[in-house]
DNA sequence: TCTCGACATGTCAACAGTGGAATGTAGGCT
DNA sequence: AGCCTACATTCCACTGTTGACATGTCGAGA
């Protein structure tokens, strides 16, 4: 259901199109909830179904920009405040390491170092998103800061973990 | 596709039928990669059919005891070595930081607040775990406990990240 | 002996996510 | 004028996930 809260989030700063919202998807929420194309479409019209947003304009070659209503706002504050976040978050990466004991200990350190890779560079790509952008004060700056805090301090301990994990293979 | 994966990598460790395979999923799995009984059930089902593992006994009511076969150790290894892991883990935590915008301030700083919270029980609880354990030297212990320790280091960093970016909220 | 909880499996509808195909338009460049 | 790229949407088939319902058996203890 989160792809619904996010598209509502977008629509919250400002209106926009399908299209648009795709290239957001692409760039900016790419790392935190990817989602392509028919996908987004279909949400959209489902969330115009519902009254969450409506068509507010429309322009050249069939384009609709999409709005939030009062009540997408309302339904995304609730959201926000009152749903009670997942706990668990499904892991491929850590799924791997409980089986690691069917490959040799060599295989298994190899995957650990490949983490250890992956990890130092989704840290520097991050960082250098982080360098390119020119934060203001305003509150996408403040709160996107915020996230991306998150994804820097991510890959680090992962990083250290990996490395100390592939020192625990005797 | 990783279902399919941690249910042959659990019985590449021993036989075991879906009951047995149920309840290790919603104790020790439950936290990397979370399965309902239907789901399980099905997969069983279509990894027998398609020669990735056997039925090696039957038991009363209906018990029936699966067992992985050359095949499906193969794929299993095949994964583990060949498959390039996800980079991208959805989130829907880090998904409403992005919104925290169109609440106050107060309600930004008490969603963070609660993460520090939910941080940090799920440390004690994975301590607390990691303390009733009696780890021997074996595969499962040594990769079980790198597996806990991605966990506790999680837990940790989320915690840390999620005070500081309390703070950062004017 | 009876009952109840744990054991054990199967099925189905609905929703969420993936990937690809199809279709067409507007505008900038040569 | 013609072409190409970016813009823009819709639909479809398939896979994965959730939750509920249905069904039945074995064994321990009252």
């Amino acid at each position: 259901m989160s792809l619904k809260h996010a598209l509502l989030g977008l629509l919250s700063d400002r209106r926009a199109s399908g299209y648009d919202l795709l290239k957001t998807f692409e760039t900016s929420l790419a790392n935190v909830w990817p989602a392509n194309q028919s996908q987004i479409y279909t949400e959209l019209t489902k969330l115009a179904g519902s009254g969450l947003i409506t068509v507010a304009a429309e322009g050249p070659r069939g384009r609709k920009e999409y709005e939030i209503t009062d009540e997408g706002l309302a339904e995304l504050r609730h959201w926000l405040t009152e749903v009670t976040p997942q706990r668990v978050i499904r892991s491929d990466v850590l799924l791997r390491v409980f089986f690691l004991g069917v490959l040799s200990p060599e295989q298994a350190r190899a995957y650990l170092t490949d983490l250890v890779d992956m990890s130092q560079s989704g840290y520097e790509q991050l960082r250098q998103l982080h360098d390119s952008i020119d934060w203001d004060d305003g509150n996408l700056s403040v709160y996107g800061r915020i996230a991306l805090e998150y994804g820097l301090r991510f890959n680090a301990m992962r990083r250290e973990w990996a490395e100390w994990a592939a020192q625990q293979i005797k």
